[in-house]
DNA sequence: CGCCATCTGGACAACGTTGTCAGCTAAATG
DNA sequence: CATTTAGCTGACAACGTTGTCCAGATGGCG
């Protein structure tokens, strides 16, 4: 259909108002443009021309600026139907320095867990009349700055950056240059910043002491990668809960790596299985990880407490329903964003670092006993 | 931070080369711009100044074009470091024609269904250097619109849509003048363009036809509004299953509407309650639809047979697991985005319709047998 | 009837980049 | 040594829009 349809433009196009021929003709060496451009559209010049107008009364319509008689406003309204003409906002980027877009760079949009932090930060944009350009890190710190640094230079207003790496020192340029920034889930490395997080530490601290509580001492903690923040923020909490309730922790309790499944229910099946002080309960850093450890928790026989960081749809169905520590990513994606375009609508002051609570839920995982109880 | 440090750019732009200052003091007007532009970044002219070279050089380096000699390079280079320079894409895009970028249109972000799609294709889009823009319908087709004439007006150079409309006319003018679009999930309406789904009528049939294998005469459908075009195929695949086996509908087994939980959950119930003829076996339309079912039949205690439309986490894990017509996500963005890139490297041809196989994955909630059966 | 105030419309530059083309320098050749 | 040739470099226009400013028209009033 596309193709077969003649380009409606054509004719308005051709029938362009010269009203000085003598004054180019001959000198323009008339540079034929080398690749196609965006099929032809109409422009204002072409709208100008239809309606006998001038370029500047039909931005005035377009942008419905005072100062037009109802007539000629007419005139520009059939002239932009008959074209099929649509501003370009490229232009109009360029000459007004605002894009009315910002950022959002996390770890993976296929990651459930993003989806409602992402939504969110859509509907704040969304209010503002911004539009949202959306990309996955992939948890590789490479591949976030070359995203980061590619919506820099489409001028985005503002950026919302799940960080991947530890060292965000390249955008000082930018930040310097006006862009502004704001990090979620996990503070910036080596620069200053405004963050919203969640506790992971107080919530680690929590979800480890509820498994204290119900009996357990020996407990396993699956993380991811050290280089992520929260994983160790997580770490931390749980060393901290066990350091207050005075047990000790074995090395081969803590396994921090990558999300892989494989990984980790090898890393789950290591200290469950483990001949010398096996785990009778296992904290979880994150959904990826507990997902995969409820799985390989279905298949055994021997009854084990899982407590596990973030919360997950249908965690309550399960059989038993999965206590978790939930942190509410909404809420993170919505302050994030409120905070950005409070940036951008000039509000200055030392970068804040936002920390929201978790709560925990229990749900029963985390409270069966040890099995090893006398 | 950023607003203690020295704008780093004000040095290169005072500097201005002026080769003939003669020629235009006094002439202009000079003209303050009204609003702050993007926060006064350096352009390749305070490079190409600060460098001692022409625009065009600065240009050559910066694109990688060959014709530079080493040293010129470097200065260029060094110019470039110093300033913190990075070209702005939207002057490009402006001058080029081509955006680099595509829209992807889907019903909410924060669906899980559509995380794998979005994912998939993010990644083609990579794959072919180009970024992605994402929104949200929230199933509102005037919000479908808005969002889909917004990055036209962007001059995306293709569009991936999930629609939520029935009536896309709107989009002629925009096809006709060389944007591609490429409707997944659900055909367009009232236009021919290209598609990429899932046989909703094959794979609802087929489930539906399971549950009668498995004894099954009195069966529900609960889906989506009529307006969506998944929701009548799948209806129709519904009806087919039943008419295939001579079995009779009743009204009361057919509940078309929002997937809001509250409506799902009273319909569910409607059926499951009714004093005459009560069905014994539900099939749900789509993943939040079955969602919202299985909770309302975890409090039941008569056990009650389900087939789902779309697989999702977990439904293994449940008890009973939950059987499903499985449709992959990931491959119909994947194939989208092939397609739609196809389009935009010159494939002509007629709109084509990929529709892909659907899979019944049998988990046990399906096959449980008819509670009245004797 | 003439003048002034008000309002509408249009010409023009500028946003920052890239394509075209011409000029210049330096090396290579006769 | 003169001349060709190739390789670099830079001036300039153009992309489509908006902000500024001026000119012309219109209407009211003296």
């Amino acid at each position: 259909m596309a193709d077969t349809a003649p380009p409606p433009s054509a004719a308005g196009r051709s029938q362009s108002p010269s009203p000085s021929p003598s004054q180019d003709a001959g000198r323009l060496p008339r540079p034929v443009p080398a690749q196609r451009r965006y099929g032809n559209r109409p422009t204002m010049k072409d709208v100008a021309a239809r309606a006998g107008v001038g370029l500047k009364t039909v931005s005035r319509v377009v942008n419905a600026e005072p100062g037009v008689t109802p007539d000629t406003e007419r005139r520009v309204k059939e002239a932009i139907d008959a074209l099929g003409f649509r501003r370009n906002d490229s232009a109009r980027v360029l000459r007004k320095g605002r894009t009315a877009s910002i950022g959002l760079v996390l770890e993976d949009l296929a990651d459930p867990f993003y989806g409602p932090l992402n939504r969110a930060v859509e509907e704040i944009a969304r209010a503002h009349g911004a539009l949202l350009i959306n990309g996955s890190s992939a948890e590789d710190p490479d591949r976030e700055q070359e995203l980061v640094l590619a919506l820099c230079a489409r001028r985005v207003d503002g950026l919302i950056v799940i960080p991947a790496g530890d060292d965000h020192r390249y955008l000082e340029p930018e930040m310097a240059a006006g862009v502004a920034i704001v990090f979620v889930d996990r503070p910036a490395g080596r620069i200053d910043a405004d963050v919203v997080r969640s506790d992971s530490f107080g919530g680690a601290r929590a979800g480890v002491a509820h498994l204290i509580a119900h009996g357990h001492r020996r407990i396993g903690f699956i993380g991811d990668q050290p280089r992520v923040h929260t994983a160790t923020e997580r770490l931390r909490g749980y060393h901290a809960a066990m350091a207050e309730a005075g047990l000790p922790v074995a090395e081969e309790w803590v396994a921090l790596g990558s999300t892989e499944p494989k990984r980790v229910r090898a890393a789950a099946e290591a200290m469950l299985d483990a001949e010398h002080e096996p785990v009778t309960a296992v904290f979880t850093g994150n959904n990826r990880v507990t997902v995969t450890v409820v799985r390989v928790l279905a298949e055994r026989e021997r009854p084990v407490a899982l407590v596990g960081f973030d919360d997950f749809e249908l965690a309550d169905l399960l059989v038993p329903g999965v206590t978790v520590v939930a942190q509410d990513a909404a809420t993170l994606g919505r302050t994030a964003a409120d905070l950005l375009f409070s940036r951008l609508d000039g509000a200055g002051g030392a970068p804040s670092h936002v920390v929201l609570e978790t709560r925990l839920v229990a749900r029963g995982s985390g409270e069966i006993p040890p099995w090893d109880a006398r």
